[in-house]
DNA sequence: AATGAAATGATTGGTTT
DNA sequence: AAACCAATCATTTCATT
């Protein structure tokens, strides 16, 4: 029972208005999915307890900071052992360049998707953070022209829904 | 003028607080800042105006909403023109397994993280959205093992800073 | 940018279904 | 056990300085 969350039509209608913009009050939200304000209060405490909502973040513009370009470094970490990828990934995080970071399987071990003012900076950050470190074997630099996000993120579709009109998910 | 926006100390020490957790208060804010909470009220208004702060976003777990699987998608769409890319970015943007979408360079056009029940799911996934249509030449599939999310995004180390403690950044 | 008052929203406890 | 209602409390917001 550990990782499963039980999620009815009410939880996945405030979850996806909530994925439209996070700060909707309880009042609206109540409104919208025809329940009282302080039972969209206990629903949300609920998600927010039972690990499905993990936070409520800020998505800022990297450009209006400066950072204008973005690109995604595939990375191979050569041995691949975990005393050497630990220090790497912790490093990789800390870098104010370093906006997400993947463990992926495939050729190329690690995915780093970075903020930067310029081609100079790329380039002062791929030769000084990455390939200058002896566990780097590799680094492919793609630059991103454009991106999208997606959503919002909803439990899949079963195939054969059960008599209740809920939705069972599981870790 | 047009793309760019002035940050003081006061400014950048608020992002950094909201991207911790978006929903501290003002006064809170404020007391941290050590400014009133109606100056913070300002101040984010303006963030938010000037399109520092894009929006308010709720982070969800995937796994708990029943997609315990992830993987980038590497993708190639030929013939590279946009009378397909168009409908081919909308189409994936559509999907409820989307979470994001990259045009990049390089030898791969594109880049979707997606968010599957298990592996039966992704294989019909890429057989039946990505291979089946016909403007896509390639699909590479990586699992992702682990992610992280880094931060706080933060406008990058001026090396001489001006007379002024203010930072101006530019899209 | 701060103050303080007014408006709005969040939260709680008791009650009902 | 879950939802509602109404009252309380906190926060946001705005006019003013």
């Amino acid at each position: 029972m550990d990782g499963s969350v039980a999620l009815d039509p009410v939880d996945l209608r405030i979850l996806s208005l909530l994925q439209n913009d996070a700060r909707t009050t309880y009042r609206d939200l109540a409104a919208e999915v025809g329940v009282a304000p302080s039972t969209c209060l206990d629903r949300v405490t609920r998600l927010r307890r039972s690990g499905v909502i993990l936070g409520h973040e800020l998505r800022l513009d990297p450009g209006k900071l400066g950072r204008g370009l973005e690109a995604l470094l595939l990375v191979q970490v050569r041995p691949h052992r975990r005393e050497l990828i630990g220090p790497f990934v912790e490093r990789i995080r800390a870098l104010p360049e370093s906006r997400a970071l993947f463990h992926l399987t495939g050729p190329d071990d690690y995915l780093v998707h970075v903020a930067v003012t310029g081609t100079s900076d790329l380039q002062r950050l791929v030769l000084d953070e990455f390939t200058a470190q002896r566990e780097v074997a590799r680094v492919e630099t793609r630059l991103i022209f454009q991106q999208w996000e997606c959503g919002p993120l909803l439990p899949p579709r079963t195939g054969a829904p059960s008599g209740s009109g809920q939705v069972r998910t599981q870790t």
